[in-house]
DNA sequence: AGCCAGGACTGAG
DNA sequence: CTCAGTCATGGC
């Protein structure tokens, strides 16, 4: 078991930042979550400024979980308006997850037009199909399907894990990307609307999931995806009433009004979205 | 029971 | 370019 102490200037807190739906693998039983990254069943625990965990070292927690980066002044620097101001209040010390880019790109495939139960069950069954056992001593944990495992299966296979219309774009996605191991380096070296375009290419990969894949999974702090819950905010609380925005109009207006960490500002948006929006 | 969900694709205008 | 129809599934 492994630990270390917050410094106070440096917000973080552990259930915003895995509990927000950024992440579908994590689950959390009497304060300890507990995840599988790589090959590896990671055990977590926040009590205070105080972070204790097992299954990886110091320098890639603080990694995953983006520990190094100001939120401070990044919080500061979208803190402009009272919508978004509730926002910070309330979700203060989350942090958006380094995730790695397969993963990421695999899940938000898979997280079109469903919900987020529904997602973390679907991406569940697929690691338990396709990925490796890991042995943790309880129950067993399984490691994400490589793109290559994925490859190779049956596509009626990987439709049986409630993936529905999507499987064959999962498919197509491993092919290509296991035919094509530089595709991360490639992508993470094109500026932001290159790369954005390049992930489009994928079969099943359009505005919104690119851009969930360039916040989670290339650092691109600058993307913002514009889900239904997003859209609703924005026309709600930023726009002019029956503006006439589709998805790049609103992208574009909150990266003008956030600024270059439009990111975090919609992921802090989306973690308030059942209590800044009125349902009517 | 029916509506909705971290949408994308296709074809028509 | 916009717009509607369609897609497969489960949560609530």
């Amino acid at each position: 078991m492994l630990s270390l102490t917050l410094s106070a200037d440096q917000p973080f807190n552990l259930d915003k930042t895995l509990s927000c739906g950024q992440v579908f693998r994590w689950a959390e039983t009497n304060g300890w979550w507990t995840g599988v990254i790589r090959d590896r069943v990671i055990r977590i625990q926040q009590d205070g400024n105080h972070l204790s965990w097992s299954g990886a070292d110091e320098a890639f927690i603080r990694h995953y979980f983006s520990l190094d980066l100001d939120l401070s002044r990044i919080l500061a620097e979208i803190d402009c308006d009272p919508v978004i101001h509730r926002a910070i209040y309330a979700c203060r010390g989350l942090r958006i997850i380094r995730q790695t880019p397969w993963e990421c790109l695999v899940s938000y495939m898979i997280a079109t037009f469903t919900n987020i139960p529904s997602i973390k069950r679907r991406i569940s069954l697929l690691c338990r199909e396709f990925g490796n056992k890991i042995d943790s001593g309880g129950e067993p944990y399984f490691s994400f399907p490589t793109p290559e495992a994925l490859a190779g299966s049956d596509e009626k296979q990987v439709r049986a894990c409630s993936l529905g219309y999507r499987a064959p774009y999962l498919c197509q996605v491993a092919q290509a990307i296991h035919q094509d191991p530089g595709w991360a380096g490639a992508i993470r070296n094109l500026p932001y609307e290159e790369a954005r375009t390049e992930l489009m290419r994928y079969r099943g990969v359009g505005r919104k999931v690119a851009d969930c894949v360039l916040l989670f999974g290339f650092e691109r702090l600058e993307a913002v995806p514009v889900d239904v819950w997003i859209e609703r905010i924005l026309r709600q609380h930023y726009l002019k009433p029956g503006e006439k925005a589709n998805y790049d109009h609103i992208r574009r207006y909150a990266q003008g009004y956030f600024g270059p960490f439009a990111g975090y500002a919609q992921e802090y948006l989306f973690c308030m979205r059942n209590d800044i929006t009125k349902k009517e």
